[in-house]
DNA sequence: TGTCAACACGAAAACGTTTTCGTAAAAACA
DNA sequence: TGTTTTTACGAAAACGTTTTCGTGTTGACA
């Protein structure tokens, strides 16, 4: 087992000082030849790789960004990672992720954890504990010492930050519109409550469609699902809501869902009850994941463009990183939603 | 815009030494009741922390664990990252991910990226264009260094280290002796080319299954599909070739998939086919992820218990790190699959 | 009053780099 | 030969910690 080499070490071997070594590696010219020579032979031959961590003690850069995301189990979260890691590798950045399962205490520590020198910045989506508490002093604390943060998707008007979105409103209006154009008559909704602001935003969207289409807004057909609990209870009980949200609307023949899954259960629950998927009903989701593209039938859904989302904000931060002087100047960047239709509706 | 706070700092403030605040801080006795609380009101009204990448430069260690994977758009690989995230965090290790992309050169730079200081050790999954190459010096050479690994599920003989991964032979025999004793006469397996070790091993069990029952393997039954390309195209050859499959095998009445997406293309091209799941053919898949479960008929499968294996290897990985000392010796942790029965299966 | 512990603190080294500055020796020039 | 300029290298500081060792001051005790 040869250990790590260090620039002590061939400095000793090769009886010259720790500063001509270093030097010598990078080629200086303040180094004869023959010494770089001999000293880059001899570091080659023992795999010598500069010391990340002493390079960054000394640069007071770790090059490496922190990603605090509240869950990795999901479609949408982990083509965003994808997207950041791509840019930040390109561009000779690591990522460190942290989760915080949606709790708030989580995405405290964890921010702690790596505001302490680990990184230089942080790309993050809020939590849904801290979006209901409305506590934002951790970001507001860090954002204060000086690293810069990257909010994307659930970001929150209190902090200053740059911040990637989609157009919410615009994706769901669209998406509904779609749904009343085919002659949907009784387009329900299936949303969370309002403190995701994702999904106030998407319900919000469904409001401005229906009246685009003058028709005024049935609140029977408005079913906000209570997200807190993600485990299996949940699933069943989501399932007897919207059971529920079709035996007081026999008439419904569109539906709208805030995501993926809530769009899947509900096409459950109207196969269950006889009806064909488009003909009778139709379906459109939010969030283009695996459940879309496989489910039966295919679900048309609005895509984020999730990696698209991570890239750009890997591209903000570092931009921010390495253009540190610039006079403070905040952005937030809109990716444009997309409608991908497929056999949920006609 | 109040800058992090150093010891350095702390010390000019209140006109002592270094070696002071830093004991102070530590509550040693060497320090005065009075200096000590006066260090320690200062340190919290400054919101002082000790800065991380100077402690992992001094104590030769970053608390940190990087893991490698082909793929993050992915159920099983987000599993277990969140199991690996899971234990490590409690642990106090943070955990820093490289993407490979079925790369084997991505494999190689990200493992260079992070061996330079940046981790104390390597969870991984490795690619399969490295699988396909057998080129495994990279694994090797850390190993060397004095750089503890520990693969999971995609592993390899020749490399000598910690291991988790799960029986694939046994989890697959067990699925398709489930066919078998539901009253298949004719199963079919959709598995992938001999390289990938798991599939191999999946496909071994197939046939074992096969001989238990005294049925003799028909080579027409067996699918194997190139992975290679995962793109879209790929769908369609896919399906293509599992329509293909039943063409050629009219009396195929269960199936046994080696992954999730191989199985519910398979349903999807058995629904086509006017066939009846699971009345007239079984589906048995491998990997419980999202798509089981959502699928119509819901899909019965063998769940590789992706979170526990992360678990595993952070335990095993954190355990070889804070005990260096003991002699070499390598543990291989197989973890349990189970038959998820849904209603795919009779 | 002189000696010795106990106490409270500081100096310095170490982790592995990079970089600034100083300087001896060699080369160039007058 | 004497002076200046290169050339080629080394010493040391700095990044922010922790820790070992040394030391001046105080109080107790004979």
């Amino acid at each position: 087992m040869k250990k790590k080499i260090t620039l002590k070490q061939i400095a000793r071997e090769l009886d010259v000082s720790i500063s001509t070594v270093s030097k010598a590696l990078r080629n200086s010219i303040e180094i004869s030849e023959d010494t770089r020579e001999k000293v880059q032979a001899f570091a080659k031959l023992y795999n010598y790789r500069p010391n990340n961590i002493a390079l960054s003690l000394k640069n007071r850069k770790t090059k490496t960004i922190g990603v605090i995301i509240p869950e990795i189990v999901h479609h949408f979260f982990s083509k965003v990672i994808r997207g950041i890691e791509q840019v930040a590798n390109k561009r000779g950045y690591n990522v460190i992720v942290g989760l915080s399962n949606e709790s708030f205490d989580k995405e405290v520590i964890n921010m702690q954890m790596l505001a302490n020198g680990s990184i230089d910045g942080f790309i993050l989506s809020i939590s849904k504990e801290t979006l209901l508490q409305q506590d934002y002093h951790h970001f507001k604390e860090t954002i204060s010492q000086g690293m810069p943060i990257v909010m994307f998707d659930r970001v929150v008007n209190e902090i200053e930050c740059d911040k990637v979105i989609i157009d919410d409103l615009k994706g769901s209006k669209n998406a509904v519109s779609k749904l009343l154009s085919n002659g949907c008559k009784h387009v329900a909704i299936i949303t969370t409550k309002d403190y995701v602001s994702v999904g106030k935003l998407r319900t919000q969207g469904y409001l401005e469609a229906l009246e685009d289409y003058k028709m005024s807004p049935n609140s029977n057909l408005i079913l906000k699902v209570d997200d807190e609990l993600v485990s299996e209870d949940h699933l069943i009980s989501l399932e007897s809501e919207i059971e529920q949200l079709f035996l007081n609307n026999k008439k419904i023949d569109g539906v709208f869902a805030v995501n993926e899954l809530y769009a899947i259960i509900g096409m459950k629950v109207a196969r269950k009850r006889g009806l064909r998927i488009p003909d009778d009903i139709q379906f459109i989701g939010f969030t283009d994941g695996v459940l879309s593209k496989h489910a039966t039938p295919s679900l048309t859904t609005v895509s984020q463009h999730g990696q698209e989302m991570g890239e750009k904000a890997a591209e903000l931060l570092i931009e921010k990183l390495e253009h540190e002087d610039q006079e403070e100047q905040y952005q937030t960047v809109v990716i444009e939603t997309e409608l991908i239709e497929r056999n949920s509706t006609k």
